[in-house]
DNA sequence: CTTGACCTTCCAGTTGTGGGAACCCCCATG
DNA sequence: CATGGGGGTTCCCACAACTGGAAGGTCAAG
């Protein structure tokens, strides 16, 4: 199978399948003419990798789960601690956000948005 | 002033000061040996660049708000705007964050996370 | 006079792609 | 047989917003 097959297929484009590549995630065969030859284990990782991906998994974790995958003698222990790792992440970026967004639909909502300069936004900022 | 003054009084690492210099943020004086001197008007613009960074305003949204707390007769509806637009793109991360960690607190109850290999977070991912 | 804490510039790396150039390959059509 | 279009390949640059580090100038204290 060629890239754009495994393109179609996965959901990723083209140009990130080879980045995968470059990063040593997947290692797809190649044709005599040179063209990447994917077999069906290349498309079921960049499936999974997609997925992976998907749920905000970065790279690293990501190759570290599909690791994991790949071992039938994993402990659930090791992919759970890394999915609950990268779930404490996600609740700090969620804190974080919301806490930005409190404060800014205050603002928002305190300024009248009309022609006049006086702008509660920018007395905020400036303090 | 000199640059580490500003930065405790900003609360901005120096590093990151001169680089809003480099990007035009900034126009600091210079002393005779080359020292960057920083005037009040340079710190209270870090300071108000330091606000809306943790408020998580993009570079060039800073950009448009200095320029905005820097004319006196601007209207308080271009603030606004800047500040509603960029509400909805937290709102948007924190839907797409919720997902992600409804989907992800699900499978990580799912999982044992004992010595055994079968875990649904690997299932799911290769679905 | 030396030490150490400042300051300066410049260059490279980070994350995960996207864009584009320059080039090769293969198949179908005139 | 030439050619055109749609694959494929490598390589390098750009993004956002810094951060780290090297190499070197400056200044105040002991």
């Amino acid at each position: 199978m060629n890239i754009s097959d495994v393109a179609a297929r996965s959901g990723l484009p083209a140009k990130t399948i080879r980045y995968y590549e470059d990063i040593g995630l997947i290692k797809p065969l190649r044709d005599a003419n040179g063209y990447r030859a994917f077999r069906d284990s290349d498309t079921h990782k960049l499936t999974f990798l997609a997925r992976a991906r998907a749920l905000g998994f970065s790279i690293e974790q990501c190759r570290a789960l599909l690791a994991l995958w790949g071992d039938t003698s994993r402990a659930s222990a090791d992919v759970r601690a890394i999915a609950a790792d990268h779930l404490t992440q996600i609740e700090v970026k969620i804190a974080d956000l919301t806490a930005m967004r409190d404060t800014l639909s205050d603002l928002v909502r305190g300024c009248a948005g009309n022609a006049r300069p006086d702008c509660p936004i920018l007395a905020s900022l400036a303090r």
